[in-house]
DNA sequence: GCGTCCAGGTCTACC
DNA sequence: GGTAGACCTGGACGC
């Protein structure tokens, strides 16, 4: 294979205006599922000491490297962001750079009227005290998305994490910038062209390598929408159009999607159902509509935000209201 | 140790 | 318009 690496130098700086109450640290670097932390942007992105150096791609696939970092307080948040690239950029690219930037960091969400919202409910009041200034994180590009989504389905944790590093070190990007090394992912160009023999041999993504294919396929002959498209999208047209890609179910959608969701899956179900108190009278998977019903009915628009909260609060909560996980 | 079972979802093929 | 059964890999469980 033999990754080359690519060595960026500066291009510009931006400071991001935001919200507040912030917190960038709780943002970029969730600590879910108990103790175990997940990435912002790709699982070989670096954070120390309150700095994130990662990194995305363009619509032209050109790599880009992310220095971001926090300045201020909760209260009066700043965030400076340097980016570093091969080449100069267009203002339109400028442009696009910062607006991904500023979607995957929720800089613009009305969190005070979220938090005003959660006092109506007693694990959501404890969620918001343990993780506040907390943002929801949108994805960089449709991709990087639907290599989540897909290598959720069917696989614990520990398979999700293997099978997405290994898609990324096999055929992601390295790039150097400030003196750190970042891998990016993969182009959906790169994936359509490698063989499904070679890609699931390599990424041990079983039966998944058709989905992660058929998407790469889709993206790079443009019949799947960018994630701008589907935020410019109504909630309900966007999750159809994304539930038309080959591998794409509800589930998937419903964790891709640029607009709130509840994206349950037979694990989460069970936690929802204690918190919610719903008596499980049946199969865990077909407990899922009826908890998203009662989430879509309780929460409406800050679905995604009682989920994101929820998840990764876990550690507390499942003390705090004896739930069996 | 070695087989067997089945999972944090989706598709296909049948009603 | 709804649902059983197959599907990769690999961890859990029975023997």
């Amino acid at each position: 294979m033999g990754m080359r690496r690519r060595d960026l130098s500066k291009v510009f700086s931006y400071e991001l205006e935001c919200l507040p109450p912030y917190s960038f640290d709780l943002t970029v670097n969730k600590r879910t599922r108990f103790g175990v932390n997940w990435y912002w942007i790709t699982p070989y992105e670096k954070y120390y000491k309150g700095v994130m150096w990662s990194g995305i791609r363009l619509h032209n696939d050109k790599p880009v490297g992310l220095k971001v970092k926090a300045t201020g307080s909760l209260q009066k948040p700043k965030v400076l962001l340097e980016v570093f690239s091969e080449a100069s950029f267009s203002n339109r690219e400028e442009k696009e750079i910062v607006e991904i930037v500023d979607r995957c960091l929720g800089l613009k969400d009305d969190i005070t009227s979220f938090y005003m919202f959660a006092e109506g409910f007693p694990y959501l009041k404890q969620s918001v005290e343990d993780l506040y200034g907390m943002r929801v994180c949108s994805f960089p590009d449709l991709f990087s998305a639907v290599i989540l989504a897909i290598t959720l389905q069917m696989a614990s944790y520990g398979r999700t994490e293997r099978m997405i590093k290994l898609l990324y070190r096999n055929y992601g990007e390295k790039i150097m910038f400030d003196d750190v090394e970042v891998t990016v992912c993969p182009s959906p160009t790169r994936i359509a062209d490698v063989s499904e023999e070679e890609l699931k041999s390599e990424c041990n993504l079983g039966y998944r390598t058709t989905f992660i294919k058929a998407c790469a396929e889709a993206i790079v002959s443009q019949k799947a929408p960018t994630i701008k498209e589907l935020a410019d999208m109504k909630a309900e047209e966007a999750k159809r159009v994304l539930m038309s890609l080959k591998g794409i179910g509800e589930y998937s959608a419903e964790v891709i999607t640029p607009h709130t969701s509840f994206p349950v899956d037979v694990w989460s179900v069970k936690i929802f159902c204690q918190l919610f108190k719903i008596k499980i009278d049946r199969s865990l998977r077909a407990m899922i509509p009826i908890v998203k019903r009662c989430a879509s009915e309780k929460f409406g628009r800050w679905q995604k935000y009682v989920y994101t909260y929820i998840i990764n609060d876990l550690d507390k909560l499942s003390e705090k209201f004896k739930l069996d996980i």
